[in-house]
DNA sequence: CGGTTCCATGACGACCCTGTCACTGACCCG
DNA sequence: CGGGTCAGTGACAGGGTCGTCATGGAACCG
């Protein structure tokens, strides 16, 4: 079973996702009731000022570009109603500076479009960790002697410092979060990847062959290949 | 794990945050929400008074251009009501100077707007440690072998004194402060520079260009970049 | 009102990351 | 045992990011 940290909370995350484009606000949602998550869409400002009345979400995806209203317009109806409810923000690639600016103050975070999956639910997770009180406590990933911290994004093997790469990094975060299931290669390719990604290549095996240099190098490996179905990161079963 | 020095006092500050303009009073309560405070807004200066009696802030933000009476009356009802509660107050940056005169007596400090919001927690933090009784201790922030002292401004490498410029010395502070966790150029902008700044050049890869050659130079590196991602101060993870 | 310091902007070069291709090797199945 | 599929790795090129310099302007100070 896949690690959930929340799945010991009381009641599970509230989420709503506000997205004019139903492909993106489906897929966000689907991705965080898979973690457990309860997960709310809205489509226009409108739609999403009512969703926060009735639904109280703890959390918010908020698209800056909307059909009806700006996004600022919806932020301030969020915060009108008095509740500090966090926000990730997304943008489009040719955002404006202008219109970025600010969107990380207090605890809020930002995205540009197209991102991936991984990625947004990462920060999302950083985001409502710190809005829990000042005494929030570093994720940090373990599997074996293999460690990652989310935060300070620090990777150790063994204790020694590994430096990976933004992409190295996103599916190694992956595959430790899920350890020790296996995950295919479209899993990876969908999660890790820009979700417009068309590339069909061996990308995903040539990011593993780095990894591998990197991280199991002169340890036992971690990093096994289930032919035919794809990759997982664990300890050799015992 | 970002330095928060309240998480171990008994209550969280309580910080009443007064200003018209709701954007202004909003990021302030964020941002000091997002350090543990305890904070309230009020966009009139009735409404102002009426939140004092009733929530009894340890420290006020005041903005001395209110629509309804003159911030110099509000802050006399705050006094009024007996408790010396420390104020740092907004200005315009047009202010005439006789307003502005006398801003700084007891403990107090002021602003001039806009201003950047590391700067204002900044005040707000070193006006709150004077006002807990005469004998307040210095805030030096460490990482390795670099020590910054908020209050003298005194910045040292290896004790060897480094004279830094304003914009460097905030932008220092803020990863000092956050260290070691990893901070992007969005959040360094927003942070750092002032709530209206809308540059979108590498004005952020300039300074640390500037605070590489005064920190680092001829030492083992404390600033990191972190591709990709953004910037670290730390040390060398062993 | 002159000189100096500090800061923002643009340009430019260097480096790093990334995806594709090509080739080799490993594994599976007949 | 041999062919075919799948995985691993090296090489390469395009694109993006980062660091630095040079320039001009604003603020500050004497």
């Amino acid at each position: 079973m896949p690690h959930h940290e929340d799945v010991n909370k009381k009641s599970p995350v509230r989420l709503l996702v506000v997205d004019d484009e139903p492909h993106i606000a489906d897929l966000v949602a689907t991705v965080a009731r898979y973690e457990g998550w309860n997960a709310v869409t809205a489509g226009t400002g409108e739609e999403a000022l009512r969703q926060a009345a009735g639904f109280s979400p703890d959390i918010v995806v908020l698209d800056l570009m909307l059909p009806d209203v700006d996004g600022f317009t919806v932020l301030d109806g969020l915060r009108a109603s008095g509740a500090m409810v966090p926000v990730v923000f997304l943008t489009a690639k040719d955002a404006t500076a202008d219109r970025i600016a600010g969107l990380t103050r207090g605890g809020d975070d930002y995205l540009v479009k197209p991102f991936s999956v991984e990625e947004l639910m990462a920060r999302l997770r950083a985001v409502l960790r710190r809005s829990n009180g000042p005494a929030w406590k570093r994720s940090v990933l373990e599997v074996g002697d293999l460690t990652m911290d989310e935060d300070t994004r620090e990777v150790k093997r063994a204790g020694v410092p590994v430096s990976l790469t933004p992409t190295e990094f996103e599916l190694l975060r992956y595959l430790m979060r899920r350890s020790p299931a296996v995950l295919t290669k479209a899993q990876i390719l969908d999660h890790v990847w820009e979700y417009d990604f068309g590339g069909r290549s061996n990308v995903v095996e040539l990011v593993v062959s780095h990894l591998r240099r990197k991280i199991d190098d002169g340890h036992e490996p971690l990093i096994h290949t289930v032919r035919g179905v794809g990759y997982v990161v664990r300890r050799a079963t015992g």
